[in-house]
DNA sequence: GAGGCTAGTGTCAGCCGCTGACACTTGACA
DNA sequence: TGTCAAGTGTCAGCGGCTGACACTAGCCTC
């Protein structure tokens, strides 16, 4: 059961293999999504990434459940950051406003986080590919759903509430991811797409949370500034 | 270009042939959510289905273009009547008020069409099927993506808006959507499959969407009484 | 009612994603 | 240095899905 001991801790070195490892995993992703963002993501084979990497196809499945985990990496990346950036949200903020702050605070740890791995230029291409493929897209909802739930439950536990019996932390969470796929999508069709530009537009699609729900839009004035073309 | 003339329309006489393709179709579905509810759906493999109505693999592929397609056949009958009621509201209404109205009252609508094709209960098993099973559940939320889609063009035009160049069709029905998808989880989990408990859900939900959104939810009492257990 | 036309079907072969089993290599650690 | 385990390659195989081609059966004309 113990055989612990020598095992001081996984932070001070790697160890040798364990690096071996993580360039092995690296090079898959960057791999994958060079070939996706050229060939498209149904005409990239799984036997290419391998190929690429110089693996055997069955070792690319011993590092990634499916070929659209590889796809979806740095996405991963990003959502982790943002649970991480939400959890660190003062408690008096208010839900929406930590959420908010949460995104558009933590835009510069995720880039620098993405960087690491790939050129950011690179993932830009990956995420026009996610949002034209279906069987990515999808994949890309079901994820987001999970860091829905995850956040719901953050948020329930700031607030002091029972996330199973209290539906508002759900829904507030559910707005609010529609709201950023609302952001992404409109990003991703775009011809701007600079990191700054998606930052942005998630800014503006955030403020419009609210108003977006009043009740009448017609004769609210306050928001037609928006629509000049 | 016109062999018209015999062929009266489409609604007269379906034709002999027609209504076996019809039939056929019928009994994939049927057979196809049967094994699924019982078996679970990667326990289900395609060959069993098309083999329970003794037709080809290939044939069963020439009628749905996926595994997938058959086991969410009825929720996209569900989303097409939704999106056709949502444009059947009056324009006078607000955005948000038709969407919800729009669902609420289509309900015996959605169960009656539903019905014609399996019986209801079977629906419901197999939602369970779908909200647990991660290749279904994405391929699902990528369909409600595409109602969504739909649903914010119906709104704008409704309201004389842009799609895209005002965001707030689109922010709307993503949070309405984020909603529905709330109450539909609550359900499938829950100890109540009855169609009338997911409708209540969808309203009680609905309900929440305005002061889920509200700035502070600790100082505001009226909702609390949702949270006795 | 015989014939031709075409829509619909079955069969076959094959690609691709993915998995279990097993043998081999190579880093880790005593 | 030798032992052990982690990591990898190879192989065989299943299930989803597709193109090609031959066959059957409903439809329409004469």
């Amino acid at each position: 059961m113990d055989t612990v001991g020598t095992v001081v801790g996984a932070l001070p070195r790697p160890g040798l293999r364990e690096r071996k490892k993580q360039r092995t995993r690296d090079a898959l992703v960057r791999a994958a999504l060079d070939l996706i963002a050229t060939r498209g993501y149904d005409g990239t084979t799984v036997d290419d990434i391998a190929a690429a990497v110089d693996v055997s196809q069955r070792t690319f499945f011993r590092y990634f459940a499916s070929k659209e985990e590889v796809a979806l990496f740095v996405p991963r990346l990003a959502e982790q950051q943002i649970a991480e950036a939400v959890r660190a949200r003062p408690r008096d903020e208010a839900p929406l406003e930590a959420l908010r702050r949460a995104v558009l605070d933590s835009w510069d740890a995720i880039n620098e986080a993405v960087g690491r791995l790939v050129p950011v230029e690179l993932h830009m291409r990956v995420y026009r590919v996610i949002e034209s493929t279906p069987a990515l897209l999808a994949a890309h909802l079901r994820r987001s759903a999970e860091l829905e739930e995850e956040l719901a439950g953050i948020i329930a536990e700031r607030e002091g509430l029972d996330v199973d019996t209290d539906p508002r932390p759900r829904i507030l969470v559910a707005a609010f991811g529609g709201v950023i796929r609302v952001a992404e999508r409109r990003w991703s069709a775009g011809d701007d797409l600079s990191t700054e530009a998606l930052r942005e537009l998630m800014r503006t699609c955030l403020d419009h949370v609210g108003p977006a729900l009043a009740t009448n839009w017609r004769t609210d004035a306050s928001l037609n500034r928006h629509n000049e073309t």
